[in-house]
DNA sequence: TCATTTATTGACTAATCATTCCATAACGAG
DNA sequence: CTCGTTATGGAATGATTAGTCAATAAATGA
């Protein structure tokens, strides 16, 4: 019924994404959005508002997908310890590929802290989802006796979480593949029965 | 011989760094530097340089400041354990008092990565030396039979840094000392002779 | 074919950015 | 007291910022 978008929506907020994450939304302004999206001045201003809002949904897009792939990667196994080292790798991995050493949601943590309240609401829900999904998955770790029965659950999830926050930091600041693996061998020694 | 500086110049660069941990390089301004520091816009470039000049002492500063300290509780007490136990909580202490959680080392690493020179020579050098004290106490620890045998130094080391920016994360997320202690907790559980 | 709707392009705006210039003020040495 | 030196305050710089406006282009339904 009428002319038809030019460029494909998904593909230019995953530009944005990857923008976004590497320069951080102060960093970041429009004429480079425009150059790494391809698009013109006027369609991103038309199809994501403005550029908050377009930093609101890169990092709730980013998160989604982050969290979802670590998740569904320590739920694959049937083993609880080998799942976690499994989604630590796969995040270790993902964190020292391409251009993927910076990470939207780090970035928009350590940019943001708690202050603006948009962006808060993101991350505190991705965290408290994340933590959940740690937790539960810990539990039934410890009742199977794969992990330590002294751990607590909600200690090791924050742990947990913590640890991927390293890796990002790390990987953000050079740090190679074999570093990282050397990283997450270490820490899965503070789950695994002993 | 001259008129003198009406500012004390150290505590001056002492509120640019909180400024800077604060809103970052980019998402600072110079009106904010000014009020923030309590000095004329004059003052600024002529005892700084620049707002670059000034951003790169304000890190190298902090780093020292910060090292210094972590490592000092590090090697503060004879036990290897109990003083790498010391050295994170004080750190953890320090992300969850005060205006204190935005640390300026992680935010510079996460705001430009290995990409901006002048600042990843500041960032690569902190890391390095960091890690080196971290390696070589840890090697004192196991050949004291007080860490865990089978132990890799140099990954317990990345290990240790890697937490320690695990922690900052957190407390900037929101995270309590409460929780940070958890997390520290967990964390000694992977060096622990066992 | 034509009218309607939406996409794209490029010029434009007002505000803000980092930085500099210049006049004035304050001090210590002679 | 005065001269040389340095600090300070305010006004100005040009570049860049996010966001808007208006004209043109492309598509579909009638």
């Amino acid at each position: 019924m009428a002319r038809p978008r030019e460029f494909d929506r998904d593909t230019a907020l995953q530009r944005a994404i990857e923008t976004f994450a590497m320069h951080g939304f102060e960093g970041t302004t429009t004429p480079m959005l425009l150059s790494a999206m391809k698009i013109g001045r006027q369609s991103l201003y038309d199809t994501f508002g403005d550029k908050r809002k377009l930093y609101l949904e890169a990092l709730r897009r980013y998160s989604e997908d982050s969290v979802g792939a670590t998740l569904s990667a320590m739920f694959a196994s049937d083993s609880v310890l080998d799942g976690i080292e499994q989604a630590l790798l796969r995040f270790a991995k993902e964190a020292t590929t391409g251009t993927g050493q910076a990470c939207l949601g780090i970035h928009a943590v350590t940019e943001f802290g708690t202050t603006a309240s948009d962006v808060a609401a993101v991350t505190a829900d991705v965290t408290a989802r994340t933590l959940l999904a740690f937790e539960s998955r810990i539990r039934d770790g410890i009742a199977r006796g794969e992990l330590a029965t002294g751990l607590d659950p909600s200690d090791a999830a924050h742990f947990l979480l913590a640890t991927l926050s390293g890796l990002k930091v790390a990987a953000r600041g050079g740090a190679s593949f074999e570093v990282l693996r050397g990283i997450v061998r270490v820490a899965l020694g503070a789950l695994a029965t002993r």
